[in-house]
RNA sequence: GGCGGGGUUCCCGAGCGGUCAAAGGGGACGCGCUGUAAACGCGUUGGCUCUGCCUUCGCAGGUUCGAAUCCUGCCCCCGCCA
């Protein structure tokens, strides 16, 4: 469907530079232009959707990047549409992966909306002007005639078009036809809510380019769609996620996210400055204070300045003069015949079995009031331990107190 | 419906009657080095009352002095042809 008759003026334009700063693909182009125009005539603000499927309990810096570019359009004075996809989380988006998710129970589904939502408030403004919350099982949980009439709207090759489907298709993998349902459910998500603007990593690319020709087909305007980075989690390499255990959650304590951020490899300091804070990294700066810079404010940026305060702190104690932190945790232990017996009292602390405590003392690994332990050291004098601190590789500290 | 290939310890993946708690890689953990990291080196990676004992190789039986390895049944997964 044409929009000729909003023709974008220069603010218009300009608008939609400053929007589609860090975005990868701004696509059709100019289409952006051409929406903020309209809406602009029409006096209303645009409708720009995300989708997020409760598949993981927890927001983190991945999805930050992304809810980042949502906020800088509600401060534009836009609208965003925050769908959470509790349906669709049944389903499993297969983007990218290359072998079939399980699929989730409706309780674990239900309990992760629930947090996604509030996680990601802690990002987007909740003004009910600027932001509407919906659930797809509320249009998606529809009659078979409706279903069968949303699968005419796409063929099988346009669907086996996407990459990750053709490379399976190619090798002869499975693809399920729940998964190839999904960029269909997707796409019926921007009809449900009249999406003007769809935004998502660059692996969403295809679905929501998809979304467009099935809101054509509903007889809608087509979205304008937004790709941003995909942000790589703390190991470097890999996509930030939950399930490969790279990802720096945004509820995590500060001194969680100083630390994990301080991990990241180097290269990384860029992407992270670029796509979490918005600025470039001060190049007078030496790799490691560029790194502390990003955390410092990265941390002031999801919590306050003075938590940031200290967990720069915090990681400086435990990690640059390794010693123990401020506040401890205490573990009691019961004093017996006057021996305590290492391996058991640290399996019931630190939750490891008794062999892995038993290895790790003897690699050295366990230290009473910063002195490592010999190998064999199994069995200490209780008047030893009370009051002791007690240290398990680098960052596991608790102060022991007899009961 | 027919034919074929599979299910091994966190993951991938070897093993194909004893020498197997099970090669190798990845990951993770510990130590060293260091900038906090990366890279690199060394070590560990089922459990326990630990020079030994117990439980693991889809599930259940069976053969055998002895099974992850052989047999039978069952469950599940994948591909091809139709």
């Amino acid at each position: 469907m044409r929009e000729a008759s909003s023709e974008p003026d220069e603010g218009d334009v300009r608008e939609a530079g400053r929007l589609s700063a860090n975005a990868v693909d701004c696509l059709p182009d100019g289409a952006l232009a051409v929406k903020l125009a309209k809406a602009r005539r029409e006096g209303r603000p645009l409708r720009v959707k995300l989708g997020i499927d409760p598949t993981a309990p927890d927001i983190h810096l991945g999805h930050a990047v992304v809810l980042r570019k949502l906020r800088a359009f509600q401060d534009g004075g836009h609208k965003v549409v925050l769908i959470v996809g509790d349906y669709t989380a049944r389903v499993g988006d297969p983007s990218g992966r290359s072998t079939l998710r399980p699929m989730l129970s409706g309780e674990q589904i239900e309990k992760n909306a629930a947090t996604f939502q509030e996680q990601a408030l802690k990002i987007l403004d909740e003004d009910g002007e600027r932001l509407e919350v919906r659930r797809n099982s509320e249009w998606l949980d529809m009659e078979m005639a409706q279903l069968l009439e949303l699968a005419r709207t796409t063929t099988a090759a346009q669907l086996l078009e996407r990459d990750d489907f053709a490379k399976r298709w190619e090798a002869e993998q499975p693809i399920s036809m729940l998964e190839l349902m999904y960029p269909l459910l997707q796409g019926y998500d921007s009809v449900a809510v009249e999406a003007d603007v769809e935004l998502g990593g660059t692996d969403q690319k295809f679905n929501l380019l998809l979304g467009r020709d099935i809101q054509r087909a509903y007889g809608q305007p087509e979205q304008a769609i937004m790709t941003l980075p995909i942000l790589a989690g703390t190991d470097g390499k890999q996509k930030m996620s939950k399930s490969l255990g790279n990802q720096i959650g945004i509820v995590e304590e500060p001194h969680e996210v100083y630390g994990k951020l301080m991990s990241v490899p180097d290269e990384l300091i860029g992407d992270y400055s670029r796509l979490l804070l918005d600025r470039e990294v001060d190049p007078t700066l030496s790799p490691r204070d560029a790194k502390r810079a990003l955390a410092k404010d990265v941390v002031a940026w999801l919590d306050s300045p003075a938590a940031s305060s200290h967990g720069e702190a915090y990681f400086d104690r435990v990690f640059v003069e390794r010693s123990a932190p401020e506040h401890l945790e205490e573990a009691r232990f019961s004093a017996g015949d006057g021996t305590v017996h290492l391996p058991a009292l640290l399996a019931e602390v630190f939750g490891m079995s008794r062999s892995e405590a038993r290895r790790t003392i003897d690699q050295g690994g366990v230290a009473l009031e910063d002195d490592a332990l010999r190998a064999g050291e199994h069995d200490v004098a209780a008047d030893r331990l009370d009051g002791a601190v007690i240290r398990v590789g680098k960052r596991r500290f608790r102060r022991l107190r007899a009961r």
